[in-house]
DNA sequence: GGTTTACTTGAACGATCGTTCAAGTGATAA
DNA sequence: TTATCACTTGAACGATCGTTCAAGTAAACC
């Protein structure tokens, strides 16, 4: 075993979310990863399976960083600080402001069943870790007691998918950052009736 | 001339809305238009030149739906339909509801320069028909005067890509509508501080 | 020491990709 | 009638795609 895996995996990440999954040729995974495509194949049984593993780790990573912001002595705060730090980042690092599971699910029909499944899952797990922060600003008393944690959530997470697009395009971080008090504002603020 | 050109753009909308760019093929796009390689090439130049017109007619149409939303005797209640229709169209349409702009966005670099440009410019042109909508909300005296123009135009852009990326995984469409609402609660909401 | 196991190499495979091109068709202009 | 033009056909091109495989290496187990 010549290779580290998370080093593999971290390389193959990288990859995947600086090109997307039907963009990154085998022959770019060689080289990313300084491997023949013997190796890959062997341990991955294919570029899907590599991939499948890639958003796993992704997502792995995603649902810590919603934990810690759960954790924080102030939620709402740690809330605001996740999506500037995600939105805001250096120019060199660009990619990293499109999520790499909306990215996917851009291409969903393409990556195989297995991918796929894998990336509807960890859209679900972080749908939860977003939950979470809002049950926690809800304990804190930073959001009113009356917020619909389910809605709340998915509605969270829907504004974060929707400002990785836009951050993606935008130059001026400060445009960007007017959206962001956007949406700790209206996060405070009303929620649709229950109709039923 | 033997193939009607409205035609055959409409249907190479249809082939890229669904696919995307990368994943319709030209052997797809050739059974989806019924045209051999030479009739496709003669005409359109290349895969990327026909892609660079169905953005431009995908912008047109878009933008002749936001003018008219504009027109409306009550263009928040049209605002309103417009967003329903997009995001719980019937099943079989469901491709409809991924904006074909933001799916591009999502392989920019693999379309080529020229179609990538016809992808920024037609986003701008819809960013400007949001603008126009949320002036003739605040005419109707439907939105509050202080609203400001031009940060709500993107903020709703926004909101809409989010929520057409939401509504392409969601089954329940009570729970897209409940977003819709959400959308329009806080559009008559507050809005960050200009902080200079 | 021999066998097994997990991994590695790199040439090569068939399939598919976007594209080209020689040849043909039919309407229009001279 | 002939020339020109825009468009059409379909076989074929070279490049690239994901993947396979025979052969080699090195540590682990008996």
């Amino acid at each position: 075993m010549k290779y580290d895996h998370d080093e593999i995996i971290e390389k193959a990440t990288t990859l995947f979310w600086q090109r997307g999954f039907q963009a990154a040729g085998m022959r770019d995974i060689q080289q990313a990863l300084d491997m023949r495509p013997g190796s890959i194949y062997a341990r991955f049984q294919s570029k899907e399976g590599l991939f499948k593993l890639v958003v796993e780790h992704y997502a792995d990573n995603s649902a810590k960083r919603l934990k810690q912001v759960t954790e924080a002595r102030s939620p709402l705060d740690a809330l605001y600080h996740f999506f500037e730090t995600a939105l805001t980042g250096p120019d060199e690092q660009r990619y990293m402001r499109q999520c790499l599971l909306v990215k996917s699910i851009a291409e969903l029909d393409l990556i195989g069943d297995i991918a796929k499944k894998a990336v509807l899952e960890s859209m679900q797990t972080l749908k939860a870790g977003f939950r979470n922060i809002i049950e926690a600003c809800i304990e804190k008393g930073e959001l009113p007691e009356h917020t619909p944690t389910s809605t709340a959530a998915e509605w969270l997470q829907n504004q974060f998918v929707g400002l990785r697009a836009f951050a993606l395009l935008q130059d001026d971080n400060q445009t960007t950052i007017k959206m962001i008090d956007k949406v700790i504002i209206d996060l405070k603020g009303q929620w649709p009736q229950q109709t039923h």
